[in-house]
DNA sequence: CACTAAATGTTATAATTTTAACATTAACGC
DNA sequence: GCGTTAATGTTAAAATTATAACATTTAGTG
């Protein structure tokens, strides 16, 4: 609780700005004090800073803190969301130029693009840019702009012009409203703009959007359920043919 | 060795591909099998998935796999980095709009950010625009484009033209090369239009550099030497002053 | 079916990390 | 200076993680 103690870890701090891990041996070293100190200084203080098996890690870097808890509930979201990329996988071909929308529902679906030999992804959101980026074999196109937190994606008044400049063959669109009256929605209109253009743009266009989305609207319209040519859903019960079952969009997979 | 191993080690890379950490536990419990499978699947198939204190997390993230380790070289390297940034650090201002370009030289320099009330970052670097994402008062732009693995950064055919439209303040450029005859090089080509398209803007252009980079000619020229207001460097002893001491660009810091 | 070999599980042990308790040092007011 | 309090160091014990050895299961083969 001491102005040391926060001088401390901004040092710190700053060693691993650049990413990478510090070991609580190094870092103590590296502030001449003991490891103790250190530990004491990250529970008192509270950082973007956490130890992680006697490694120092960022916090918010991407693919460090939210730590996968496996409880029931999180078991059964979690396979939630893997059925339904998987799904959506089978709409992907060797050689696609896929748009991917942000937010978390597309995000399983990256890691199974590994098995393509050539694919491109189109995306406006960094945390997808940042797991595309770790795989090899995926031509990466980012469009930036202003970035916004909430979405964790970048907004500017071209990027529909950017985007209708690709040839993009799938759009794998998310949502977090799906009404059959009231069309597809999302919570942050900054979205509105690259969705509306990728769905202008793309030859295919894929709505993906987990059962728990039907019946809801949210703040930002951004589409007609029937702008879409599929819908990827988890489960096709009573809930879902509700709102699904006798709208244009053939409900597939 | 087996396809059941490769099989396990997909499953948990589609887990961890959102980001996240995974506990060897809850991995053992995902995949049906013991926690002694998963240790083995981890060492026997080398894969980007890597075991920090029990935990799995995805290796090629940033943030996680470089670990930093505290030799006597890595340390005065690190020092070295720090006291240039630090100098670097006396140039900004409140409210500045900044150019951070591309590399690790200007990385620690990111985190001292936060010391500031409002700033805008703009950049066409993966790895910087994580850094600054995490900074909640800063703003930040990336320019988008077609992903460089080599460099993480981003190029395009109109980013120098997104560049200009920008008022940018201060431009921080790093290099590769700086030679008094040859001028200021890099080692992509792909970064010669948006540092020159900065070096065109800003009202302010500083060239940040150490002084293993003097007398170093890199393939890719992108301006010469006296382009620059300021160049921040960690050394003033004979080596550095023989190539900047009697050049244009006036040496402060 | 028996045999073999690979894959996986189990257990014990070693190494490491975490926590807690207490000792020491440094800082500050009177 | 003295006494008090916060900060840091030291040490031992507890908990966790890593490693190694051996047991068991599984898959494939003749």
């Amino acid at each position: 609780m001491n102005g040391r103690s926060a001088q401390r870890l901004a040092k710190l701090q700053e060693a691993l700005a650049s990413g990478g891990t510090l070991h609580l041996r190094d870092a103590a070293e590296l502030c001449n004090v003991s490891e103790m100190t250190i530990r004491r200084d990250l529970t008192t203080q509270k950082s973007a800073i956490s130890l992680l098996g006697g490694r120092l890690v960022m916090a918010n870097y991407p693919g460090v803190t939210p730590i996968y808890d496996l409880n029931e509930q999180q078991a059964s979201h979690y396979q939630a969301k893997h059925r339904l990329c998987r799904r959506a996988l089978g709409y992907i071909q060797e050689g696609d130029t896929l748009f991917i929308d942000c937010g978390s529902t597309l995000m399983p679906l990256l890691s199974q693009l590994s098995h393509f030999h050539e694919l491109t992804v189109v995306t406006y959101a960094l945390n997808v840019a940042n797991a595309v980026a770790a795989l090899p074999n995926v031509r990466l196109v980012l469009l930036g702009g202003l970035f916004y937190p909430a979405s964790q994606s970048f907004g500017s008044d071209n990027i529909a012009a950017a985007i209708e400049r690709l040839g993009i063959n799938k759009a794998l669109i998310s949502a977090a409203g799906v009404d059959l009256e009231r069309g597809v929605s999302c919570f942050h209109f900054h979205e509105v703009a690259p969705k509306q253009a990728a769905i202008a743009t793309a030859m295919q266009r894929l709505l993906v959007v987990d059962a728990s989305k039907f019946g809801v609207v949210r703040p930002a319209y951004f589409a007609a359920l029937d702008d879409f040519d599929v819908v990827v859903t988890d489960e096709e019960g009573a809930h879902s043919s509700q709102y699904l079952g006798c709208g244009n969009a053939p409900l597939l997979s």
